[in-house]
DNA sequence: TAGATTGTTAATCGATTAACAATC
DNA sequence: TAGATTGTTAATCGATTAACAATC
């Protein structure tokens, strides 16, 4: 046992900068739905959790629930189960919504409005610090408590405020520019609700796409598929 | 051939009930994203492409796209490539978008009038009807050209117009009676905005849950991720 | 201690990639 | 015809599930 701990110790020593991702993709997607259900029964008071009945509220085998939080540490104990809340801080850690990110929102159209008045932002640790747009009538008020500039001073700000976070809900064929805007002041990370798959290669940001239409599709699939099945035919 | 063809209708035939996805999970996830570069493609006046093209525009292999397009038939021939318009007209019917479903809205907040604004629906051949809400104040007033009724009247709407689609964009407390009130009138499938789950395992429906957080989630992993890469840490 | 439940290995399953013969 | 490119098989890879010994 000793020997083996030695051995990977050196290995990871070694490959530090190779750094495979040592929790596969397809459980850090996992990760955020997790994080959902451990912070509702956080919410109900429950302390800890099985594996098996985890597994039944979040309708997946209580074997790939044991597998993916094994990725990142053994958090369980034989004969007890989980610690809901220590987990969920693990999680939360791993996620970075610990790392108290902050963000702008270009745009203050309808999403952009929706998207300032959620908590959904909060409740991951990101503060949202302004709202940019173009329309000189909103530009020095403020939506939801949040106040609005003029997309000319968007570079500045975020510069200036070190901004993690774009979210960008302004019109596609602004997408590209304001993105570029963002990247080159410094901004980390780019929510694109814009219907265009960024690419901006250049400058080190990542991109979230978000494409409502593809959900919209796939939602019509399973109703004709569904209707298909049930005898409802393309009629 | 054609015994072929006749083996094939018998098994189909036998095992309608046990009905194994001819078409792969992992293969349809993938399909509105072919669809959307296809429609761009087709909006360039493109006519073919081959998939060593096209796998360089979608950033996949192009043994990946040949598996995938011959999942559901053989579109290309060999020599040539793929007839862009007869591929994007294929995947607009196996995706359900040629069948003409109806919609409606419910919850006129922000985010209601942002997919009441939007041209995603038409885009998919999906029709909005009609927007529901509780305030009195709306009611009866056109929202982007889509007019407003009360909620009381959801049931009566959706049995009468057989509305396919309802989307869900009321606050979380109510979203689940209403989700139910469009099942038992007749709703095929609920596109749920709402930041729950829903289970709706009684009536015949389908739903997509739309969870913006855990979109938001995963950007600030890659953003936390990234930084560490390059040497940002934790500060 | 006995019972419960994890951590972990091995087996299965499915998805992706590579390769090339078929064919336009 | 020769060249290009698909359709399709086989090989690889990764993810999921099952099983059980370790251990709380």
């Amino acid at each position: 046992m000793e020997s083996i701990d030695k051995v990977k110790g050196t290995f990871d020593m070694k490959n530090r900068e190779a750094a495979k991702p040592a929790v596969p993709d397809a459980v850090i997607k996992r990760l955020p739905r997790y994080h959902r259900y451990l912070g509702e029964l956080l919410a109900e008071g429950r302390l800890r959790i099985s594996s098996a009945e985890l597994s039944k509220i979040m309708n997946v085998t209580a074997s790939q629930i044991r597998q993916d939080l094994n990725c990142f540490g053994g958090f369980g104990q034989q004969g007890y189960g989980y610690n809901i809340k220590y987990l969920y801080g693990k999680i939360s850690e791993l996620l970075g919504v610990t790392q108290g990110y902050t963000a702008v929102i270009c745009g203050a159209g309808n999403l952009g409005r929706a998207l300032a008045a959620t908590r959904m932002f909060g409740r991951r640790g990101v503060t949202r610090l302004a709202l940019f747009d173009i329309d000189e009538n909103i530009v020095g008020s403020e939506i939801y408590g949040i106040k609005v500039y003029h997309i000319d001073e968007l570079y500045d700000f975020c510069q200036k405020e070190k901004v993690a976070i774009g979210v960008l809900t302004v019109p596609k064929e602004a997408a590209y520019s304001v993105a570029m805007t963002m990247a080159r002041a410094g901004v980390k990370g780019i929510w694109n609700f814009a219907n265009t798959e960024l690419e901006i290669d250049a400058l080190p940001v990542v991109v979230e796409n978000i494409h409502l239409g593809d959900s919209l599709m796939r939602l019509c699939y399973e109703i004709k598929t569904k209707d298909e099945v049930d005898g409802n035919g393309d009629a």
